[in-house]
DNA sequence: GTTGATGCAAAACCTTTGCACCGAG
DNA sequence: CTCGGTGCAAAGGTTTTGCATCAAC
């Protein structure tokens, strides 16, 4: 797992300390492809170790957004959820406002919005913190089929 | 003021009221373009009428918010705003990170990706919820001027 | 007069903070 | 051994809920 020596080394840089629950934590991200909320992190964890508190896994998860392991996004139910940045492609979301679902998008596909937001208003778009809403395939369909 | 009319319309076929509370919200939404939290929409109708409660405020918006009269985003510091969909032109929001500003966009920058995204994942883009994060002009130029 | 909406207070959440103790370096 | 990190508990902030009362229809 490469962005666990990545994080060692920004640990070092800062005089911080590697713990087993900063481990665990970055596991756990690293299984949770979506992203997930603290809340899940933590049960996550818990499995491995039951010990570990909530705050301690906030604790982590803004340390890991400090050093830009990690962001934040709200998802639906305007709960928070982090992901890792390291291991995937970086990415967007499709949100569904129906069901909730979220989808994951090549960031290529928002390329020209990005050029053409930075022409127009000199605005530098951060396409990997987007979270686009809207309403998915399925629930689209289920609608189209109800009004049917 | 016609989301007024449009809300009295909507309430009758629904077998609900309208009361001064309502109004009152709604006429605070109207003045105040860019949107507003729960406990700002509050501020400004306590100055109408003092005995207003906060829950009122929120059963208010989220009954506005089902009637598709107004919409709701997470703006910076994670606090929910919420904003009249009806009075203004169609727009998505620019959301600077670093200083928290918001800026609004027409939608018809929006065109080509919901296009692509409609065609690649079936996905209906609703861009009139939309906060695009990013940078803006303002703070890129400071980050710039900072590392010279 | 009915019954939906309100104000009040309390609960429910989620996230942050203070502090004594623990353990990574 | 030192000082940064942790667990615990408590506080903070926002949003929701239960209930008696009020007022729109």
């Amino acid at each position: 797992m490469c962005c666990e020596d990545r994080l060692a080394a920004e640990l070092r840089q800062r005089n911080m300390r590697m713990t087993p629950q900063r481990e665990m934590v970055l596991r756990v991200l690293h299984d949770l492809p979506a992203g997930a909320t603290a809340e899940e992190i933590l049960q996550q964890v818990a499995s491995l170790s039951p010990a570990v508190d909530l705050s301690t896994v906030y604790r982590s998860l803004d340390l890991f957004e400090s050093l830009d392991l990690v962001s934040s996004y709200n998802g639906p139910n305007n709960e928070r959820r982090y992901e890792l940045l390291t291991i995937h492609q970086p990415h967007a979301h499709l949100q569904c406002q129906r069901c909730g679902k979220l989808q994951t998008i090549d960031l290529q596909t928002l390329d020209t919005v990005a050029a053409e937001l930075l022409g127009s208003h000199r605005f530098i778009l951060r396409s990997e913190h987007l979270v686009l809403p809207g309403i998915c395939h399925t629930c689209s369909e289920q609608q189209s089929a109800a009004s049917a």
